[in-house]
DNA sequence: GGTCGAATCAATCATCTGTTTGATACGCTT
DNA sequence: AAGCGTATCAAACAGATGATTGATTCGACC
């Protein structure tokens, strides 16, 4: 297999699951069967490596399949709707999840490789995401209400992977699994729908 | 100062600064004045010095304030708001974040001393908060369905802290700060309650 | 005043870290 | 066959890391 393949397979099996800080590239090089060199001759050290393997996690990321607005011409809940249940599918997924387990390490410790990765990947989905709530919003919204609006239902998904790690450690009744993302997703729709709807009766349309 | 608080009180500064690998015992000790072998002598060791800065920061948690459905007699539904109005406070704080920083950084990378801390301080943080949305469920609800809305509240108040790396790299006005605090919480708790009464509306009490 | 334990210190240990070196092998073109 | 750039390799480098050692200081107690 090509070298350079091997390592970024390896490494981003490693990084996911262990972190920067956690893995050594013998370790990388160790389990892609290379030599060390072959970090550096590759891709110009550690740090440019994990660069790449984060970006190229979030660039395979298929956004072409994510509910737009447009695609329910005249009806935002049901826009809403679709939105919510392809996110928190992709949240709560039974396949790979290098992918959230990286952006989750950023959380909690950014690299320079954040900036690019929110820009490419996670604004376009918070965009759509808007356009959809903002149809469900009074004409007088302001941006502020807009924006929290989008980053509670937002937050209703991700809850479920982000704190994976303490609710997992919860000794509450019934664990939660990917079998319940649908149930999910229809009570996070329900959530939001109910919230802009009260909250269009008591602003006016 | 004493050696031993003189510790503890940089490690943890440090820790949630730059996380347990970003951070070496000789840094705590440069920082701290005192000498490298104090930490071994103290803690018996680094990793034990990171479980007792992350338990402390835990069991100085006030959850002598947090707000609880008896507060509330005959209403949960000013119980859930202050309860929201609470736990946004603490998540959007202007003080004291370290013990959010290092959650974060158990959430992205758990260590041994999370299992103590989520059953010594944020279980009950969770119980309080189900005992008050269980009196807005309608009597024949399942424990699933109240796990879910309890989670999505707590995903509502916690993406403006977990998620903060990403947001703020968002390029999306306007920005939202400790200033917005009572804003987001009316938000949440209308959302939730919403949500909630819909709940009961389609099931009946 | 002498003894004991706690606390602190400089120095050292063994290991691991990312990176670099110089040599070697391979495939290609001329 | 000669020359050349790419790729791979074992070995070494220089620095950082967590931990330990043995000596020293200090105060309390009998």
């Amino acid at each position: 297999m090509n070298t350079r393949d091997a390592i970024l397979k390896t490494a981003t099996r490693l990084f996911a699951a262990r972190g920067l800080d956690g893995v050594s590239i013998r370790d990388i090089c160790a389990e892609a069967g290379v030599n060390v060199a072959a970090i550096n001759y590759h891709f110009r050290g550690k740090d440019r490596l994990y660069q790449e393997v984060f970006e190229r996690a979030y660039r395979s990321a298929d956004l072409e399949q994510m509910p737009e607005l447009a695609d329910h011409g005249g009806d935002p809940a049901a826009g809403l709707t679709a939105w919510v249940t392809w996110y928190v599918g992709r949240t709560i997924s039974t396949g790979d999840d290098t992918a959230s387990q990286l952006l989750l390490r950023e959380a909690a410790n950014p690299t320079e490789a954040l900036e690019g990765v929110v820009h490419a990947t996670l604004h376009p989905v918070y965009q759509t995401l808007e356009d959809i709530v903002r149809a469900l919003l009074p004409e007088s919204h302001d941006a502020k209400t807009l924006k929290i609006h989008c980053l509670s239902i937002i937050g209703q998904c991700l809850v479920h992977r982000v704190c994976r790690a303490m609710i997992d450690r919860l000794p509450v009744e019934p664990a939660l699994g990917v079998d319940d993302r649908d149930e999910i997703a229809r009570i996070i729709a329900a959530n939001a729908l109910a919230g802009l709807a009260q909250h269009r009766a008591e602003v006016g349309p």
